[in-house]
DNA sequence: CAGTATCCCCCGAGATACTG
DNA sequence: CAGTATCTCGGGGGATACTG
């Protein structure tokens, strides 16, 4: 279980799972993910995307234009994790909602 | 993704996946656990048990001797959790330990 | 045995302003 | 466009002491 703690803590904390959904949608530029995902601040924004970076499951590739571009991909990793994810949000759909777990609210 | 962010936020948080697995694996009295968690305190682990027990997890039963035993037991919900958790737990172990993700050290 | 009750501290995250 | 730099606040969790 110890092996798990640090995909755990990773995905757990705000923003990320949906930055990783973001990036599968189709996201690639930083501000793409800041529109996926509403609410989020520059700030977390980039420490996200650096931490998933440091993870591994995102590649950051600079363009060198005018302005310049920054590519962010999901990498193989990421779409690994989230198929090994999946079972766990069947759970979650299934049980959690009963449970008086606290589903974010929409943004819409 | 929202509907597992309850689990995962669950999950995360420290002691609760030591606490589930201590479960299954046989602990079932507040000392049982105690024990079988190096490290946490009563107040902590008094805080766990009632969240595992709101979230359906861990059952609870007041047994009236003297002194007083009260025993905890995995649901089947924890059970299909467990389940669950197993692919997200491969991942980890493959992908994470090379990645630099910290590795909550073993106690002996 | 199985918890409560306090007090305290640190870190995650929001807000805001600024920059190559 | 894609970030940094500060400041602030709240709450998760530790330490310690006490109790039915």
């Amino acid at each position: 279980m110890q092996s798990v703690q640090g995909v755990l803590d990773t995905l757990a904390r705000r923003w990320t799972g949906e930055l990783l959904m973001a990036g599968t949608e189709g996201a690639r530029r930083f501000r793409e993910y800041r529109r996926a995902v509403p609410g989020i601040s520059d700030r977390m924004l980039t420490l996200r995307l650096r931490e998933l970076e440091t993870l591994g499951l995102l590649s950051r590739t600079v363009v060198p234009s005018t302005p310049v571009q920054v590519l962010y991909a999901p990498t193989k990793h990421a779409a690994e994790l989230l198929e090994a994810v999946r079972p766990l949000v069947r759970w979650g759909t299934q049980h959690m909602a009963k449970a008086g777990a606290q589903v974010v609210a929409p943004a819409s």
